[in-house]
Parts: structure tokens; sequence; C-alpha cells
DNA sequence: TTGTAGGCGTTATCAT
DNA sequence: ATGATAACGCCTACAA
């Protein structure tokens, strides 16, 4: 920077004033101080830079895993919303253990980063507390804590599981549904089976000792206890708590020798991309995946930009699929 | 800082000194300092930390998209190895216009940065000039530039097609291929592209004027072009540069009435979890992605704490993945 | 409109 | 083993 100040003949104020573009500078010298930008190459240091400003202009994403198209989706939309507004994006995963240390717990990054947006598959004690005093802004995705205000996006995961079980009950004649979820302490995997319970109740079914599994969202486990019980599934709908364990089951079904959705049907959650090119293709649920990233990020900035702003939660709305696996095709007209 | 000095009555560079563990400290006066970090809950700021030591540990990724299995385990890989290492990881596409500009042409970011790894789907002169003059250490990945000196982590598409062009001539028995790529400029379809020809030629197929096809790597325009084309190519087999590709193929020769793999061969590329979740599940050619993003960030790191070193080119092999679409299942003993 | 000087929070160099 | 002090590169009053 001195060297520029230096070539133009001007003083180190000068040449900031024209990078920053705060000031008024004469037309004659601010061409003079770029085109030594320009001969230098000069580029400012981001760390003096961000240590005057107090700010990176970076926002940390912190994920459950970066497995699969359902966070690669959020990931996608976060990213793009943050270079939308000139941010850049640190993702980060709490799967691997020291992992989503260097940005919760760690003391190396978290003063770079200008705020954070969380996603958490369960909400512990030990991250509310680290959240609790977070010396930066964050957000919370599609989960939720009491007490402590904060901003939010979630995903009405509820009214999602509901839409997609009045549909089984009511217009595929569906007479026993099998809820395959994530791990139980999930706030979504919770979340959509109270709706599930909710359902089979207002419709005075019962729910079976052996309806309900806890998985872990990934296709191979679920294709695995699809070959266990598959002869003993036969005849009802297997509601899986996402696209790929729902592949998993009718991909099991299918070896099994039942046809899907004749012999059982299989429906999944979160439309991802795997929906449409499983056959039969899934009834699911569609989750705006970008838009939580996007949202999320959204809303982080504005907070950055305002800290004391009100703490707002943005709801978003998830939408019944019907496709082929539900098998109610052909069987009736179209729901509406 | 000063208040912990303060506190833990003792000067900033002691506080330093056991912040950083350079020099021996006084085990009386470390448990002093530490507890005064404790109590006041002090983070050393990252700007002026970096602004010292001229480092961020922070690393760049830019890739051509990230949408997709394909990119979302390079991410996880490149993720992995750089927590890993310390590092931590901000990532970009060129997809969208102005994106990529913030890690490659963008001043902001740049300097933050301790190094990057990019990989892009074509090399233009623009971006080698880009590449020429960076201030920080990069890595590329599947793609190379003559003359520049440079690291890199390369796939061997040659080598990977050439296995799953054997194996659809020699073993499955195929008569005639069809070639669907990404864009013609890309890098690797231009690769795998050449290998197609080269096992043809060896085996004195002829290539059709219609059999050489150019998309985007996407489902959906796949999926449009089995439609148009399905009848013409009953009999052949379709080699899709990406499983996505494939599915949509499939897909649509299914659509057409055609049975895959009787009527219609079909194969893809990467072996990402899409291709087990096909019916029929997908012969391919496994791509190390994860592999791939690790061991860029591996690279990356070496150059960052060596930058006098040699240029390094790592290879990554391929390895054919032979399932149900290539048809041969059955007809014939198992590829070795 | 432009220049001068002080400070941002850290580490490094030198004394002590 | 510890402390004082000078950088690091930039921004921002304030003065000219």
């Amino acid at each position: 920077m001195a060297d520029v100040a230096r070539l133009a003949k001007v003083s180190l104020s000068t040449v900031s004033r024209v990078i920053n573009r705060r000031a008024v500078v004469n037309k004659a010298t601010l061409a003079r101080v770029e085109s030594a930008i320009q001969e230098l190459g000069y580029q400012p240091n981001a760390f003096a830079r961000g240590l005057m400003l107090r700010r990176s202009e970076i926002l940390g994403l912190v994920l459950p895993d970066l497995h699969g198209e359902f966070y690669s989706e959020i990931i996608r939309g976060a990213n793009s919303q943050a270079r939308e507004l000139g941010y850049s994006l640190i993702i980060s995963s709490t799967r691997d253990g020291n992992d989503s240390q260097s940005l919760l717990t760690g003391t190396r990054l978290r003063s770079l980063l200008d705020g954070v947006a969380i996603m958490v598959s369960e909400m512990t004690d030990r991250v509310q507390t680290l959240l609790a005093d977070s010396p930066i802004p964050y957000v919370l995705l599609d989960d939720d804590i009491e007490g402590t205000p904060h901003d939010s996006v979630v995903i009405d995961q509820h009214q999602g599981a509901m839409a997609m079980m009045r549909h089984l009950v009511v217009h595929c004649d569906v007479r026993r549904v099998i809820f395959v979820g994530g791990l139980a302490t999930n706030f979504d995997t919770s979340a959509r089976l109270e709706a599930y319970r909710q359902v089979l109740r207002e419709k005075g079914m019962t729910v079976g000792p052996d309806d309900i599994h806890f998985l872990n969202y990934e296709y191979d486990t679920a294709f695995d206890l699809g070959l266990q019980r598959a002869r003993d599934w036969a005849g009802a709908c297997v509601f899986a708590a996402n696209d790929e364990m729902a592949a998993g089951i009718i991909a099991a079904a299918l070896a099994s020798g039942l046809a899907v959705p004749q012999d059982l049907a299989v429906v999944g959650f979160d439309d991802t991309r795997i929906s449409r090119m499983v056959r039969p293709a899934l009834t699911t649920v569609r989750v705006p995946m970008f838009d939580l990233g996007a949202k999320a990020v959204g809303l982080l900035c504005q907070r950055i930009a305002e800290p004391a702003r009100q703490p707002t939660q943005i709801c978003l709305h998830p939408e019944l699929v019907v496709r082929e696996s539900c098998g109610c095709k052909g069987r009736a007209p179209e729901p509406t």
C-alpha cells in the first residue's frame, strides 16, 4: 500500500479512501491511484482490514453431516445467498469428531467469522451452552431451542408429515403404515413421528409393536431392515423419513419378490433428486432445502447488519409430491 | 488480552507465550494465565494473529458446481482432510457468475486464504492467467495445464474409460456403443471420448454419425435425449459420462418400452450412490471422489508448509464396477 | 481534497 | 522466565 501511495504520489490515507470509496476524492488523483493499484497488482491485506473493520465477510455453516443430496442442497443455497450478499462460506460438519469443534468450540476461527448458521440433528445441553454464549451472531436451521432468543429458519415438519400421512390413509387407502425414521432423538424424526401417531389415532388405526423403526437416514441400513421385514410388511406402506431410506426399502422389497407399490407401498421425505430416479418414482414431501440454506444466510446477514433487531423465525412449508410409490396412481383421481 | 495479562499479573508477552506454547513458561504463572483466560473467556483475535503470522489456516475450494453427489463427495473429502490438518475450507463454485470471482479474481478474500484447490470444467486462457499470477499456492483437481509448474491431483480418466469400453465390447459383446458426454470442452468428457474412439477403432467398430452426444451431466437432459432416441438405440449400449445421465437414460428407455439391459444397455461413470439406487443397478466406473478432494488438500498443505518443493502430481485410478445395467450378468462368468 | 498520527490485537525481538 | 517495545497493514479522526 505504501508502494501504491509512493507511485501515485499521494498519502496512505488517500489510497485507503480510493479503495473504500468512502470520502470524495479528486478525479485526477483517483485515476492516478487506481492505475498505480493496477500496475502494482496491489491487493489489500484482509487481516489488517479485518482488524480495523472487525469483520471478515466470512460466514460459517455447521451441518450434522455433509453426505448426500439433502445437505448438498442446503450448502448450495447457503453459498449462493452468501455470495449474493458479499460473503464467503466456511463449511463444517459435526460428524467428524474434531470437526465442528473448530467452528463451535474451537477458539481459532470463531473470531474470524462474522456469524454462523447451525444445524444440529439433536440439541444437546452442550450445544445450547455453546450457543448461549456465542460471541458472534448465529441462526439455527430446522431446529429450535427454548429460552434463548435467536433467529431461526424452520421447516414445518409436522405439517409435511401430516399431509403425507393423510394422503396415505385417506387417499391411498393404506391400512397399515410402518414408520422408518432417523435417530429417535432427531428433531425432524420426532416431529414426523408425532404426525404419524396423530393421523393414525384420528383414523382409529393402531400402531403395531414393530411398526416404528429408528435408523440413521442411510440407504444401506434401510435396505437391510427391508430385507428382514419385507414379508411382514406386505400389504402395508412404509413411511421413510428421507428419500434415501425409501429407496433402500424399495430395493429390498423388490429383492424379496414384493412388487412396489402393489405389494408394499413406500414413501419418502425431502424430494431430493433421488426420488425421481428411483423406480417406482417416490411419493415424497418436498422440503425446500436450497431455500433453507439461503434463508438462513439471509437472516444471519440481516442480524449482522443490525445486531439489535428482533429475533426472527422464518417458517418454510413442505409440500406433498405424489408420484408412483404410494400406489394411488390410477386407483383414484389425483389429489388436489 | 490486556485484561488477561492484568488479571494474571503478567505482561502481554507472557500471555502470548502461554497461548502459543512456544517458549518455556513457569509452571505457576502458566496456571495463573490459563485460569485468567478461562475466567474471562478470552479468545485471541484471529485478524491480529493473522496479521503477524501471515496465515489464516483457511483454504479455498473452487468447483465447477456444487450440485450433486459427485461434488458433494469431493467437498467431503477436502473438508475432512482440511480439518485433519488444522485448516478450514471455504467453498465456491464457478457456476454462479459472480461466485468464483471472489475466490479467483476477487480481491477481498484472496489474501485471507493460505491456498486454494481448484477444479474447472474447462481450462480457459483467462483461468490460466489467473492461476499463473496467483499470489497464493494452488493445486489443480482433475485437470492440467501445460507450462506452469503446479501441484495437481488427476484421475486417470482414460484408463477408466478404456476399462469400461473394453468390458462392453469384449465381455458384454455389445455391437454398438453410444457416447453421451458432458460438454465437449470438458476435460473429462474429452478424455473419455478418446478412449471410446480408441477401443472402437481397435475392434474395428464404426462410430455412427449420431452416436456421440454432448449434454450437461444432468439427469433431465439425458432423459429427454433418451426419449427422442430410444428406438434408434435399441440393441446398443449407452456409455454415459456420469451416473446421473445414465439414470436419466434408463428411465427414458423404460418409459419408451425398452427393457434395460435386454433391449438397451446403459452404463455410467463415477459410481456415486445413485448407481446402486437405480434399477437395474448401474455398471459404472468408480472414481475416488472423496480421495480426490482429500489428496488435493493434502498436497496444498504440503506446499504451504514447504513452498519451494517440487511440483507433484498425484494420479488416482478409477476402477470398473460391474453391476446389472450392462447386461452381461448371467450371460457369462464375471470379469476378473 | 489531502496529509498526519494514533490505534486495532497480536507476535517477535530484544533486554533484563 | 519475564517484560517492554516495535512491527504487521490498514482505517479514521483531525488538522491543514
